[in-house]
DNA sequence: CTTGACCTTACAGCCACTGGAAGGTTTACA
DNA sequence: TGTAAACCTTCCAGTGGCTGTAAGGTCAAG
C-alpha cells in the first residue's frame, strides 16, 4: 500500500505521515524497489491510532506516550487513564476560557447599536479600563 | 515612559510591543536621545486596546481592523459589531468542538479500569474503528 | 567604579503541520 | 511508442504569535 492509500485509511494526510516519520513518531516505512514507502495493515493501524489521538486533543508528545503504552504489553491502564483525565481537564480549562471570552464579546455586541454611526460601545469597551478594575 | 513601563500599563510584554511595531501593527515609537523607545499615554492606550482585543480572541489581522475602526472618526459601529459577532460564532464552534472532544475522553476514561493491568479500554478505543463507523 | 537593571538589534525556536519546487515513476490510453 | 496524468521522492520555506537567547549599549544607585 502506497502512502496516499495509507493516508486515506488512516485519516492523516500523506504529508503528515511523512512528517511523523521524520520526527520519529512512527518507525520509517519499508520501501519498495522504486523507493516508495509501503504500508501494511499494522502500520496503517498505528497511523489511525495517531489520527484518533490527535482528534481528541493530544499533542504529539502525548501521542508518543500513548503509542508507547499501546506497544507495551506490560503497561498499566492507569497510565493511559491519567493521560486522558489530564487532557480532559486541560480541555475543560480551555473551554471555560473560551466561554468567558465569548461572554465578553456578547456583552459588547449587546451594548453596541451596530448602525451607520461612529458611536460604538465595543470600541469604547476595548479602549476603556479593564473590567477587572472595579469601582470601589 | 520606557518600554517596560508601557508593558506594565498595557498588559503586553515588552517583546510583544516590539513585535507589534515590527509588523506595523502600531506606529514606530518615538525614540529618546539614547535610542530607547518612548511611550506617551496615547500610545499606551493603543497597546492596551490591542491587549484587550487579543484577550477576547481576535487575531492580529482582526486587531488591525479594530484599530483602524477605532482611529476612523467616520466609522460605522456595525462594522465593529460584525467583527464581534463573527468572532463569537468562531468561539462557539471551537467550544463545541472542544466539548465533543472532551466527551469522547470522558467516555473513554469511564470505560477504562485504570488499574495496574494492561487491559485498557482507552487504548482499545484509539486502536479500534471510528465511532463514526456504526454497526447497522 | 562597579553592579544590576534597563535598553537595543538580530536571529533561532516553538507547534504541527502545509505549500511548493524540482525531479523520478507508474499507469492508462491513443 | 508516446505522452499525459497521477503518483511518488526530497528539501526548503512559511504559517501565528510570540518567546528565548546572545551580544552589546545605557543608566541609576551606592
Amino acid at each position: 500500500m502506497n502512502i496516499s492509500e495509507a493516508a486515506r485509511h488512516s485519516g492523516l494526510s500523506a504529508k503528515t505521515i511523512r512528517y511523523y516519520e521524520d520526527i520519529d513518531l512512527v518507525a520509517p516505512a519499508t520501501r519498495g524497489a522504486n523507493g516508495y514507502r509501503q504500508y501494511d495493515a499494522k502500520a496503517v493501524e498505528e497511523l489511525h491510532f495517531l489520527a484518533r489521538a490527535r482528534e481528541v486533543g493530544f499533542d504529539l508528545t502525548e501521542c508518543r506516550q500513548l503509542l508507547e503504552l499501546q506497544r507495551d504489553h506490560s503497561r498499566q491502564s492507569r497510565h493511559a487513564r491519567q493521560l486522558v483525565l489530564q487532557k480532559s481537564e486541560q480541555l475543560q480549562s480551555r473551554i471555560e476560557q473560551l466561554l468567558a471570552m465569548q461572554q465578553v464579546l456578547q456583552a459588547m455586541a449587546q451594548r453596541c447599536r451596530g448602525d451607520e454611526g461612529p458611536e460604538c460601545a465595543i470600541l469604547e469597551d476595548l479602549s476603556g479600563p479593564s473590567e477587572a478594575e472595579g469601582k470601589p
